[in-house]
DNA sequence: TTGTAAGCGTTATCAT
DNA sequence: ATGATAACGCTTACAA
């Protein structure tokens, strides 16, 4: 037990007692045992955070963030990659396992019908936005917002005919809630919603964004403004139109959305929305930890809606 | 036991015993404890990953190679950002605390002269560039190879005076290596080697390789080629020769080295080393697997290299 | 096939 | 200030 004490720093331990554990230890090379210790402490000072992808530039920044967040709080973070719903019930499963102390879920195979699925007695915070209203704390870009200003943005600069690029839209989800700001920045400037200008890709990277571009231009479509629902998309489309060689700011001014470490260095460098990152993942560790130091689980849900500003480059005229 | 017995799927449970046992958990929803299962097996089932930053295009393209080379083999991975020498040293010590089976350490803080400190009782696999011929097993990239083979490309294309960029030179580290690498492709082209071709930036991302190229170009350098040692760099340097009129790769070609997934989508697409990422992960994780399954510690340490190809794409003449 | 007993290495509780 | 004792929840070894 006085070893323990000394391990843990806790007082009432005289200062020779302390010395001749420390030396014992070090003689012997001893070393706490963490399981046996996570085992009697009931905790385990590692939360996990569960992301899609992790070759991806957002989600890698993101995971960044929140170990930024964590390292502050003296937490450790395992990063799990859940590619599918079946995996992100995993990763839940593993919490409720007590192999962590709280989970951070960036859904993206969930979705709201789910919702029931996260009534689970152990601390999660949901990131992203495909789950709105669950019995979860939820931390969510400020998506409607930051779409009408990134469209707005793009019609300022005297685009018309913007195109839309988003991923598969379900009801609820970055997509459908990005598509939403879209429509209303139009309606606001009096511009009409064309439904060819809104394009759909599977997958939200740099290769469809490519392809999706290529495929516009080749078929005539009439387009000056391309707002992309993520960087990686609009890195994509750059891309894309640099093939068919369509000049980007000058003929079709394009806008991502992440504003990734990449986007300042593409050429043309990319105009963003910025998200406040950083503040998220604060607040996303924040709400976990409340969480995981209160004794009760007790039903007040938060919702915390993070902060953006936009960022300009040359994508849209600098 | 029996309980135990049906959770590990062992043999030798009548069925309706299984099922017994199964309503009963169902019905009082039952989750087994990990911690506690650790404690008792001595084994967690998770390896670490340690590696410098999360918020990179290469250490996450690794990441995820990993994580695809561990789930084949139902091994879980905890990934930590180990940002020092220090967090690198940390990452060590929890694997040897038992909360890690075994440690995949990619070193960028810890150098040669630390080789003795990863003396120790558990496995772990060094996956870089930094030490070698310690105490562990070890993959390494082709740096020597793969440098030679991409400043042949340089002068195949015609040039004649190709910088180099690269992190702080140490001992033995990849820029060092790569650095070797360069200059025997010089040598052998019978191309002199001119030192104030050798360019060394802090960091190797994006920020430092724009940087550094506007400083050259701005500088009055005679250059008509770069070769930089990660990708990240070469497309910095992309803009920043962009930034100052400089056309690439008319004026001046550029090859990186990693083929992040972006250099493909850059604008120009990045010509690049294509290092086998998938076999190196795979070897990583093998040579742990076999460390973990063996009891008694065999100092017979495999040193492994991996394969690579070159991509050559527009950056240097497509 | 099932169940008993011991032990994994810590920490919490409570005496001393 | 120190230490004895009993958990923590599982698995291994072995007995029934």
């Amino acid at each position: 037990m006085t070893v323990s004490n000394v391990i843990n720093d806790h007082p009432n331990v005289r200062e020779t007692t302390r010395e001749k554990v420390l030396k014992a230890m070090a003689r012997l090379d001893y070393r706490v045992n963490v399981a046996a210790r996570n085992l009697a402490k009931g905790r385990t000072g590692t939360i996990g955070l569960a992301v899609p992808e992790l070759n991806s530039p957002y989600y890698s920044l993101l995971a960044a963030a929140i170990i930024g967040a964590t390292e502050r709080r003296g937490l450790r973070v395992s990063i799990e990659q859940a590619a599918s719903r079946e995996n992100e019930l995993d990763a839940l499963s593993l919490s409720r396992n007590r192999l962590y102390d709280g989970l951070i879920l960036c859904a993206a195979g969930l979705g709201q019908a789910d919702t029931e699925r996260l009534r689970v007695d152990h601390p999660v915070v949901i990131l992203g936005d495909r789950i709105f209203g669950g019995p979860v704390d939820h931390v969510a870009m400020p998506n409607l917002e930051a779409s009408r200003a990134a469209t707005r943005h793009l019609i300022e600069r005297g685009c018309r005919r913007i195109a839309f690029l988003c991923g598969p839209v379900e009801e609820v989800d970055t997509s459908g809630l990005r598509l939403t700001g879209y429509r209303q920045a139009l309606a606001e400037a009096g511009l009409p919603s064309d439904p060819a200008l809104i394009q759909q890709v599977d997958r939200l990277g740099m290769r469809d964004g490519a392809c999706r571009a290529r495929e516009m231009a080749d078929s005539g479509l009439d387009f000056d403004g391309v707002f992309c629902i993520t960087d990686s998309l609009a890195m994509g489309v750059l891309r894309g139109l640099a093939d068919t060689g369509i000049q980007a700011p000058d003929q079709v001014k394009v806008i991502g959305f992440d504003n990734v470490s990449e986007s300042e260095f593409f050429i043309p460098s990319l105009s963003t929305v910025d998200p406040d990152h950083q503040g998220m993942a604060e607040r996303a560790v924040d709400l976990l930890t409340r969480r995981i130091e209160q004794k009760k689980p007790a039903p007040d849900y938060e919702e915390f809606v993070g902060d953006f500003s936009l960022v300009i480059r040359e994508s849209t005229g600098g």
